[in-house]
DNA sequence: ATACTCTGATTAATCAGTCAATTAATTGAA
DNA sequence: TTCAATTAATTGACTGATTAATCAGAGTAT
């Protein structure tokens, strides 16, 4: 029996979320052609249809679920807020989408092909370079008027979202008990007290 | 002909470190027998003389090169250091062990398989606890006493290394030109500077 | 009819692991 | 000191299993 009648009519959608989540269970390399059919109900030849090879394959995935509403979603006039209700804001927004499902796929595909793939690692420092760029303008900006003191923007961005991201990486891929007891506001705060406030006791 | 004559002495440790060269460059999965054995200047079936399979010879990695000198290596006394100068050696020490070859090679060969195999996560998770132990009672520590403000010991202590620790991966995993501009004193500043002042400025 | 979708059998290549054969080092008996 | 016997290290050819990719033809819609 041959093709069931329009049961999925976006053949290519369906194939890249099964390959997204056989590569996110297995790896790149060890998730075989027939697991990605077997997860999108299909048998393996078909995935060459609509694919030139399983590398174009891995690549459509990276470029149709790439989280580039991140930035977007952000209200219009943040960068006119005092730094404490940005900084909330900003990071609520960041490990509200990070932390998603989906997002946490993509990052378990992404994060062992970053390692031996150059063009993966530059792809991922051009996505880095637009967000560390937003937030590094927004610092540029306060330090100047004096809402914030003087420093390297591009350090203190380097060190706020390093923090963040450490912590989700520790939560959604080690998946360590400790940093998950935590609730996503609580670590908002952590970080946005501790870099806004520090922790010698003010006088 | 067979075996040169004890050109090496110790064969088993040359072919982990053939392993370690092999495996961060291409991965666990697709790295050969062949890469390991002509990296290491034998021949593949060679391998299994000294290892059960690839498998024990990922777990030889892990076990030999584990960095457990990191703690270690700290003066005795740096607990009852001062918060400035505690945190700047802190970070210093695991700063320059980390950003190390060998460190960096490990880190290459450990992150990929930590994203499949929950074995190496839990792994990976007693190590940190470990490490955050250690600075979560200093924390607790300089609180009680007064020298540092009430905070969450653990969650700081999060802030703070996790921030360090996406450095180095943006650094040394990612190799984006722009964290790589910094040196570690620079990097070493901006952490401690940041975490203890914190960015309002001091009235 | 025609064009598109899909299957499943097949192919060619790769790779982890095995094994018999070969060589080098070690031992110890004379 | 000599050298045959023994033990250990090493090779490289081989196997069996797996897998990415191909393809001829079957099925379906228009």
């Amino acid at each position: 029996m041959a093709r069931t009648p329009k049961v999925v009519d976006d053949r290519r959608e369906q194939i890249i979320d099964a390959a997204m989540r056989a590569f996110s269970q297995k790896g790149y390399t060890r998730a075989t052609n027939k697991d990605i059919a077997r997860e999108a109900g299909i048998t393996p030849g078909l995935i060459y249809h609509y694919f030139e090879n399983k590398e174009a394959l891995f690549k459509a995935i990276i470029e149709s679920r790439s989280p580039l509403r991140l930035l977007n979603s952000l209200p219009p006039d943040i960068l006119a807020m005092p730094p404490d209700t940005f900084l909330r804001l900003m990071i609520r927004q960041v490990l509200g989408i990070v932390e998603e499902e989906t997002f946490v796929r993509l990052l378990r595909v992404v994060l062992p092909e970053l390692v031996y793939n150059p063009k993966m690692a530059e792809l991922i420092t051009g996505l880095f370079q637009r967000v560390f760029g937003f937030l590094i303008s927004y610092f540029a900006a306060k330090m100047e008027s004096g809402e914030l003191r003087q420093a390297d923007p591009a350090l203190t961005s380097q060190v706020l979202l390093g923090g963040v991201m450490a912590f989700v990486l520790r939560r959604q891929i080690i998946g360590d008990p400790t940093a998950l007891r935590y609730t996503q506001e609580q670590i908002v705060d952590a970080v946005v007290d501790t870099v806004l406030n520090g922790l010698v006791p003010r006088v």
